[in-house]
DNA sequence: CTGAAAGCGCTTACAG
DNA sequence: CTGAAAGCGCTTACAG
């Protein structure tokens, strides 16, 4: 681990023109000779310089912490995967926060900026957490973009066009012929679930439908909850011929649920789930999806972080590009207006 | 932001006697009363050790860096978050690294220690890659260890036990009835792929079976090959009753190519699968796994990077506890002897 | 029991 | 065109 001061020594200079002509300084005027024995100087002592002193003089890391709930779930890999991505584009590191220190420690974020390991944060919150839980999180002065969730105004915000993606979901249910549709949402805080609710019965609407209230579950958007959703909609009556769930992972516990309890996907009910992940390709039936723009939505995160960092403007976006879209598998289809659960009715 | 010399300022003291306060040194011999003087100051600023600082004195950040192939593999994710959980018990950050970088340039690794943002490297390498591509990953001089692949000399490695995964696979299969079993395994240079076709082929001889050759695939572990190995193992003559995968991303695909080629899943054949995944409760039918001991491999390469890196102690670790774990479901049951491939024999 | 001083490896006004 | 010097915020011998 070679010094600027061993790289000086051999190129016959002095430390400051090493740095500068090795950061490429503006107005620098060295000779073409000078710099090309400097360069040749920092190759041969295969000079790298070092991270902390150059932290410690500027203040500043290139790297930005990550704060996931869990890791479990898919859809906050693809978003850590898209931030990685364009962290490393835009030239910062990424580092990997646990949410589960963070939230019982509510100390744990300002910290990480604080100590100066990081020089913003991008934040997934849980969708349970208040805005005062969020706002405590960053402690006010942390430079942090909260992606996907609510967040506290000095934060900047990145959030999902949802609104689009249940329109698609009411689109693709409504345009293969289902009138009877229910909507499996996420906990009644989900400011993300509301939005994808709102998108979805305005346009049913829109095209002559409705979404009455007893056809809306909010029971969260894990696997068991899911579940549950299967539970509170095919309580009693009718059931409806659709159910469009607002997550992929829900889902797979809509399609567990409806199994168990003998309801066919789709000959007797139709499944589509906003979100697309791995594993909907090998459920059975598999999963009609619709996916969102995750990798964008991390890249817009980035781009966020980094103008509040550097510039210390605070953004709100919301990502509609590239729209949601649509992949047809099987768990979608025409209803079947012989399906024993409404044959006998 | 407050430094150390501001709470040395507000306690009244020097620097020097902060640090030591505050860092518990050795043989600090302070009053009762500085002590908590300084606390109290420190307290009072919200002081917070400068990161950079003391990484540039102390040449150590304990940060760790963590290179995975990508991030689309649950596996890797398994072993991120036990990686992150035990390095963060032990007093670590965890850096995130792409392997793609990493792999078209051959410096990326050790930049990261010779720039001093980490401390060394857990490398999950991919599978195909030689033993000369492993040694050049690192270039010697890094603190490295390999997790669950080959791996260099000079750095440390952790594995699976691969071989005891394959035997609970032949146990069960075996314990079911089955007699004609094939394996789908990893590429040919695959050694996790070899070791667990060793175990599974060792432990079907222990019972008093065995594993010809043409009952062998070496396709991969990605889904797609899943699926190239079922065709290698139907091409001719009769169909095995069962087929172990060595990997659970191929199983999916495994799954998915039996059901196109209307082959029933578990009636017609037994699919059992090497690693628990979260898709495997959701697929139809439900696969069976064998689920290894990713947290404890986790837990194992923090342990064995801090070994290198603290006391530059290079160790080999094999962790086979917990042992593998069978979660039996419905992709495994005894052979039907009415199967229809096997009826018209 | 406590402090002054050096130094980790950089960057950047300031001076020439 | 180039260098000497200060300083980023710590830690740790060394001295008393």
């Amino acid at each position: 681990m070679a010094t600027l001061r061993e790289v000086a020594a051999l190129a016959g200079v002095s430390t400051s023109m090493v740095s500068r002509v090795l950061n490429d300084a503006p107005d620098t005027r060295a000779t073409d000779e000078t710099r090309q024995r400097i360069r040749d100087a920092a190759v041969q002592l295969g000079y790298r310089a070092n991270f902390a002193a150059r932290a410690l003089k500027n203040s500043r890391t290139h790297v930005i912490g990550v704060v996931l709930p869990d890791l479990a779930n898919p859809i906050y890999i693809d978003l850590l995967d898209a931030v990685e991505e364009e962290a490393a584009r835009q030239g910062y590191l990424t580092l990997l926060a646990r949410a589960e220190g963070l939230l019982t420690n509510p100390d744990a974020i300002p910290r990480l900026v604080h100590e100066g390991r990081v020089d913003g944060v991008i934040v997934q919150a849980s969708d349970g957490l208040s805005p005062d839980a969020l706002t405590s999180l960053t402690g006010g002065s942390t430079p942090a973009v909260f992606v996907n969730s609510s967040h506290p105004r000095e934060s900047g915000s990145v959030l999902l066009d949802d609104a689009a993606g249940g329109r698609v979901a009411a689109e693709h249910l409504w345009g293969l012929g289902h009138r009877d549709i229910a909507f499996a949402g996420g906990l009644p805080g989900s400011e993300n679930s509301a939005r994808r609710l709102e998108g979805f019965s305005a346009a049913l609407q829109g095209l002559g439908g409705s979404l009455p209230e007893h056809r809306i579950s909010r029971r969260g958007f894990a696997v068991e909850q899911g579940a549950a959703a299967v539970a509170d909609l095919l309580a009693a009556g009718i059931p409806p011929t659709a159910i469009a769930v607002a997550n992929v992972n829900a889902a797979f516990g809509v399609l567990t649920e409806l199994r168990s309890r003998g309801v066919a996907v789709p000959d007797d009910m139709s499944v589509i789930a906003i979100h697309e992940a791995p594993g909907a390709q090998h459920t059975w039936p598999p999963l009609t999806t619709i996916e969102m723009p995750l990798g964008a939505l991390g890249a817009a995160a980035v781009t966020a972080l980094r103008g509040l960092i550097e510039a210390g403007t605070v953004s709100d976006t919301v990502v509609s590009s590239p729209a949601p879209r649509l992949h047809e598998r099987e768990s979608t289809r025409p209803p079947n207006p012989h399906a024993p659960a409404r044959a006998n009715v």
